[in-house]
DNA sequence: GATATTAATCTAGTATGCAAGATGAAAATG
DNA sequence: CATTTTCATCTTGCATACTAGATTAATATC
């Protein structure tokens, strides 16, 4: 998704502004329905209007906020019809990768998979929930390279971003950890054991995980919905 | 995607300057690599710097300009690895879209399809590629329908854009016109009869030539490309 | 006291000016 | 003539001022 942060380039105010915005937006530092004044801003960064401005434009175009002439800018809320699109994407997404996965992995996607398995572990051992959500991303990533499809790694990331946002305002996911690293041994030995079918099966329950947080969630925080 | 063109609010010329440039990028009237400067299009359009800066920064969140500070924007080349996952992930989305289409399909849904064929047929027959290129759009969309997920048709939509702009480089779309309606009648009917496999092995055939189409293309139009 | 009206205050959109770095052509140097 | 250096010109980033419409609070009216 297009210039996220400008990595190669100078970096102008306006990377910056939004890179701390976004962070801020995807925590829920900032909820959905706040208020953001472009003054305000200026004022907070010590520049002016201007490249709040365009860090505000950036946001919007990425779908985390709205804004509307002449009308105060607002953190976008949760829509049913995205999370459905998100979950419908990844699923569908994801099961291709399982089975390039389990028809390509050789002995060095076994040891990468059983590495990142190993550091899970470890993870949470240390209760180190911050660490695990890193490598919650990095076992999906060594999946898509196993698939060599790496690219679509960009869109599982992105659409994870989008309901991470959302699950955020559920409970902690220590509760949860030792259940999705379950849930990946069983994908890595499926893809291990060239089983595209135990993979998808193992994996689509996985996911399914999400279904219950986000209806409860969307049931206790209807104010952070959109009205649709 | 974003609030792409402010349908519903009061329309700003940021809104008329940034749909103009994104019809003239994807129908290559502006061509990958070419410059744009703000002020020669702030002349053009008479009005001042600031209104064409937003649209451009509009454009570049779509992937469609590169900004980089102090130097000149250019309209963005076409990457390969931008196409394997653009091609990767309609064919998942469209497989889905398929198996649940086969599941789901009424006779509501089969005669929506037979009259989305038979308008086809017309546009084959008065040789009208504008409205075929219509008529494509909302046969999928008509699937996407059918399979009871209207979302996974802006992924689609999304994906297809950026493919067409490559398209736009090849030939005229006329001598595929009647290969393509093969195809979406071959979908069609086992949509209709819910034969999930048969549909999807279809409409794979039916992405599957855009391979070859995008093969020639790129190596035809290497100066289009960016150096990877 | 409830409602309608008015006015002050907020919002983002736009115009303009300047600054600093990138670019490319012209001029100086060997 | 080739190479390097310099300088004019181009680029976007940022600051500021102003405008028109939306919002909201205060006021007037019943």
């Amino acid at each position: 998704m297009a210039h996220a942060a400008q990595i190669t380039d100078t970096r102008t105010s306006v990377d910056d502004i939004f890179d701390l915005l976004r962070s801020e937006i995807l925590s829920l530092k900032l909820r959905p329905g706040d208020k953001l004044s472009e003054v305000d801003m200026a004022a907070r960064f010590g520049v002016s209007r201007q490249p709040v401005r365009d860090a505000f434009s950036r946001l919007a175009n990425q779908d985390l906020l709205v804004i509307r002439p002449k009308r105060a800018t607002v953190v976008k809320r949760f829509s049913t019809r995205e999370i459905n699109k998100s979950r419908f994407v990844r699923s569908a997404i994801e099961e291709r990768v399982l089975r390039r996965a389990a028809d390509l992995c050789d002995l060095v996607g076994a040891a990468r998979l059983d590495m990142a398995l190993a550091e899970q572990q470890k993870a949470l051992e240390s209760k180190d929930v911050a660490a695990f959500g890193q490598l919650d991303y990095a076992f999906h990533k060594t999946l898509c390279e196993i698939a060599q499809v790496d690219f679509a790694f960009d869109v599982i990331m992105e659409e994870k971003a989008k309901v991470d946002r959302l699950c955020a305002l559920g409970l902690a996911k220590e509760d949860r950890m030792s259940e999705l690293i379950s849930d990946h041994y069983k994908i890595a030995k499926a893809v291990e054991n060239h089983d595209a079918d135990g993979a998808v099966i193992a994996g689509m329950k996985h996911l399914g995980r999400l279904d219950d947080t986000i209806k409860r969630i969307s049931a206790q925080n209807s104010d952070y919905f959109d009205p649709e």
